[in-house]
DNA sequence: GTATTCTGG
DNA sequence: TTCTACCAGAATACG
């Protein structure tokens, strides 16, 4: 059994403040003797491209840690820096950490970027159980037993919303004793996180993509958060008040043919003028609290029947849902200090595998509609020296179904180079690729992601607007023509049944505790997600 | 804080 | 018989 310090077994621990340049250089010199070294960094707030370092603390063996203080005057604290570069510059170090993108990313703002490999917690945590809560305080709770002291005893409490609400202090205004009493466990919990993952890493069978995915990327991420990109504000500004006065004309046009004014932004004054005032559909569907509903597909049926108050509505929640979330969101996120918008990505978070990004989301920018693709423009290079290079895969996820599947019609069709929708739709449909119309070519690109998600008969109807009859025949036709993808979804289902996981060609497994549920609505979900999962992550090389 | 809606892959 | 396409982040309304 893992020990932490005082609280767990009474075992003694001692965490040190180094503060002189004499104590300093002799920590560096016995950090020199370990290849594995545990670090953590404290600093002014948890904006990484805002944050000043406070303080680092590392740790090399259990129950025992460093704390190292940078002091507000930011000379001095590049002097501290200065005495570690012997150690960052070994690419012999491995350095551990909880989430070291972060701690990365602030050394980076100072200069500094170690050059030795990465082991993180917080990843190996995310390869083991993708699904879990992984915050080191959960983790040290659950792995070593043991309840780390919380930070809000250090700097208070999160500021709530209202007068007299208090702010969250500064991690600046700490006593050294206390704020060493902290940083010291972080760097000793995470140490000891490291000496329980690594064996659970080998039995669960997940160094590979912990090793050759996980813990490399990190550095990359590092360098594009610290890049950021340059956003044109001005032309921001200039078409949030063109937004502005379309949306106002729209919403204007709404009031006028409802005959009523009300909060156009609220779904359930909507619903209520739509459906009980209008009575535009007498079986209009509510939502589990008993609202209407008034999501897109609902407002498109409408329009469909000519209901021409539904047209402004759309656009309406179209210009306003780009005001809001992207023309005035963006420019309020650009960074003084570079003048450029910074994400942050999460890379332990979607259970998939793949890459969140927030502050701003970078993954979701407008492209589908003429009005959306216009605020791709207000990315802009640096100067005009540079330019920006877009480049993409082309249907990634189909060709790594194909490829796994090995369906051979499948894999021709991309091999033939043709577009694979209308090859598809030539199958489906029994013609010639030349004589697939654009309805034809249209339902089968249905058909070819909704495979990939494990829709069905009454999915593909409700999206494509036919009855179940022929979207059965659809689909009937579709397994067919590409055996090999059923006997894929077929075999993986079975795969998950029998191992309670699956698994991506890189080796990440995500784990479904539900596959083998009596519940059909429950199995169904695990199912779907066993045939989704394994298509979301391209064989690297 | 939860629900709804909408943006992307 | 059942409920119906996966994964995210963010804004807004509302209690």
């Amino acid at each position: 059994m893992l020990t932490v310090d005082k609280n767990i077994n009474n075992v003694p621990h001692t965490y040190t403040a180094v503060e002189t340049d004499a104590d300093i250089k002799q920590l560096v010199n016995e950090l020199k003797k370990h290849t594995e070294i545990c670090f953590d960094s404290e600093t002014t707030g948890i904006d990484a491209n805002e944050a000043e370092l406070v303080g680092l603390s590392f740790s090399v063996k259990p129950g025992e840690a460093w704390y190292v203080p940078c002091p507000a005057d930011q000379n001095r604290t590049k002097e501290i820096l200065g005495l570690f570069e012997p150690l960052f510059a070994d690419p012999k170090k491995i350095w551990i950490g909880q989430n070291t993108k972060y701690d990365l990313l602030v050394l980076k703002w100072y200069g500094i970027e170690p050059a030795g490999n990465i082991f993180d917690t917080m990843l190996a945590h995310y390869v083991i159980e993708p699904d879990g809560k992984r915050s080191m305080d959960i983790l040290s709770e659950k792995y070593l037993g043991y309840e780390p002291v919380h930070i809000e005893e250090l700097i208070g409490k999160k500021g709530g919303r209202g007068a007299g609400a208090k702010t969250q202090g500064s991690m600046r205004d700490v006593e050294i004793e206390k704020i060493k009493e902290y940083a010291g466990e972080d760097a000793d919990i995470t140490l000891q996180l490291k000496q329980v993952f690594e064996p659970m890493l080998q039995q669960k069978e997940v160094e590979k993509v912990f090793n050759e995915v996980e813990n490399p990327l990190v550095k990359v991420l590092v360098d594009m958060e610290f890049e950021g990109i340059k956003i044109d504000e001005g032309f921001l500004n200039d078409y949030s008040k063109e937004l502005e006065k379309d949306a106002k004309t729209a919403e204007e046009s709404v009031y006028k043919q409802a005959g009523v004014r009300f909060n156009l932004a609220s779904p359930k004054q909507l619903g209520e003028v739509l459906f009980d005032k209008l009575k535009l559909d007498p079986s209009a569907k509510k939502t589990k609290t008993g609202q209407y509903q008034t999501g897109e597909d609902v407002l498109l049926k409408l329009a469909a029947r000519g209901n021409s108050i539904v047209e402004d509505i759309l656009t309406f929640r179209e210009l306003t849902k780009l005001k809001s979330t992207y023309v005035d969101a963006l420019p309020q996120l650009i960074n003084p200090k570079t003048g450029r918008v910074h994400t942050t990505y999460g890379q332990a978070v979607a259970v998939t595998g793949r890459l969140a990004s927030n502050n701003p989301n970078l993954q979701n920018i407008p492209v589908r509609t003429d009005r959306g693709k216009e605020i791709r423009k207000a990315f802009i290079p640096r100067d005009k020296n540079h330019l920006l290079v877009s480049a993409d895969y082309s249907q990634i996820e189909l060709r790594i179904v194909a490829a796994i599947s090995a369906d051979p019609n499948m894999c021709q069709a991309f091999k033939a180079g043709t577009d694979i929708h209308t090859a598809t739709a030539a199958r489906v449909y029994n013609v010639p690729e030349k004589e697939v119309t654009k309805e034809m070519r249209y339902k089968a690109k249905s058909v070819n992601f909704g495979i990939i998600y494990g829709q069905g008969a009454f999915g593909l109807a409700d999206n494509l607007g036919i009855s179940r009859t022929e979207a059965k025949e659809i689909i009937d036709n579709y397994k067919k023509e590409f055996p090999g993808i059923q006997q894929y979804m077929d075999n993986t289902i079975n795969f998950a049944r029998e191992n309670g996981y699956v698994e991506t060609l890189m080796g990440r497994k995500r784990w479904l505790r539900d596959i083998n549920s009596a519940n059909f609505t429950v199995r169904g979900f695990a199912e779907r997600n066993a045939i989704n999962s394994p298509s979301r992550e391209p064989l690297l090389i």
